[in-house]
DNA sequence: CGATCGCTTGAGCTATCTCAACCGGCGTGG
DNA sequence: CCACGCCGGTTGAGATAGCTCAAGCGATCG
């Protein structure tokens, strides 16, 4: 189960690990603050140098990138535990926007405390880029999931995908999770039209597999779910790691 | 124009930077040898955990997954210059498998210099993170290729990308760049059969946009290229960082 | 000389898209 | 308090980009 501190969740390589006293005093010492933002804010913009990094504490969000044509297409979502803004930490701009979908409350770092990271803990610093490895893996199994799979295993695959992260984090109750987003952004995120993914849920949801309604997530049927995500039922989940 | 230096492509944030002498001197100190292997040979395995990284020097290759399906998923194509296994250096396995393309001319390190340097060299520590951020930057680009363009757009894209890259290695030659690829190759990066893949390169062909064949790529008309791309011709360019 | 590999082309099929309309809930302003 | 507009979700219908199957071709190789 989850074991990672409430008050900030900074964490080491091994998710099941609890957090240790150094590394609590670690987080306190390089913490600046907490932030708390209304649903619909746009925390992060495209092209823009925040000087803050955030962990999120509560709430959810969604990364995207706006393309020339308008559309938008969504990198994933954020959910408790997840870090913000890496790229503007070490890159010159963030290359993607970040925006909340439900109030969040934020753990806010500087971005000047990377430098002093990598200066004075280089394990730290180590694990940052262990984190951009993850991510950089994450996003290579989304490419190929947009790559290589017809949309209801899509589907069937990020709800698998967000069951399991929202397990790690002891979001779920009874089957059931949290997921305040609109049937738009899953689509953005998988690349499908909203029609085609609204009628896909259908399906899914006649199938007694997954209902997704009212901002709220129901597993009926996690095995055939799996099944249809071209997944075995007992594989390793796929969370994502928290730093 | 590239400024690389030419024994080892070892680079600091800005690629239009010639190397100083401090990092040419890092470079020699880190580095454990040269390695040859032949075209077909895979480099690293998916899951495996190589004690070696490596920075190509010449040849091409190709990072990919596979899938469940038998499938496989060209994460991207690999040019010289680019660091190959941070993955493995950082985590505890390989989340994709390297192929090498051609005859591949490699700059060897060992996996234990990535604690020596985080330990001893904070600065290029810290350039190896954000290398990740790039790479994670331009895995988010591919994303949205194949979740929103069609096509055609998704081929010429990887053109412009490819040529752009090649541009700032210094191997174009008459708007021709080596390009040794099976069109299967491409097929698998971006998502499309390799039958419709196949006919869209004849549309290519035929409009006198662009020719590829005989491992080699013919930019005729960068321009419509660039617009088939949806691509403005004269942004900045989508080359790849070396480190 | 047969086998294999990469490329090419045709034909029919379907997953997915676009367009368009409608519905219920909610917030706002008259 | 009602009416209107907006937003997110739902559904139908027709159009099409891209898929699969299948066959053929030239080059290379043992």
């Amino acid at each position: 189960m989850n074991t990672r501190c409430q008050n900030c969740p900074l964490r080491t390589r091994d998710i099941f690990d609890p957090m240790t006293d150094r590394e609590i005093a670690f987080m306190q010492k390089f913490k600046s603050g907490e932030l708390e933002v209304d649903a619909g804010t746009t925390l992060m913009m495209e092209g823009s140098n925040s000087p803050q990094l955030y962990t999120l504490l509560e709430g959810m969000g969604l990364r995207y990138k706006s393309l020339e044509t308008g559309e938008r297409q969504v990198i994933n979502f954020i959910l408790p535990g997840d870090f913000i803004g890496l790229q503007a930490g070490v890159m010159s701009e963030m290359k993607h926007s970040v925006e909340a979908t439900t109030r969040m409350k934020l753990c806010v770092f500087d971005r000047k405390m990377l430098w002093t990271m990598f200066r004075d803990h280089p394990d730290r610093a180590f694990d940052l880029t262990w984190l951009a490895a993850v991510e950089e893996h994450f996003l290579g199994e989304s490419l190929a999931i947009l790559g290589h799979m017809e949309g209801i295993a899509r589907i069937a695959r990020a709800f698998v995908q967000l069951f399991d992260r929202a397990a790690a984090l002891g979001m779920i109750k009874g089957a059931k999770m949290p997921l305040p987003y609109r049937q738009q952004d899953l689509a953005d995120a998988l690349g499908l039209s909203l029609v085609h993914t609204n009628k896909t849920l259908k399906l899914l949801r006649e199938d007694g597999v997954a209902v997704w309604r009212d901002g709220s997530l129901n597993i009926l049927d996690y095995k055939r779910l799996c099944s249809i995500a071209q997944l075995e039922a007992d594989r390793e989940p796929m969370t994502r790691p928290l730093i």
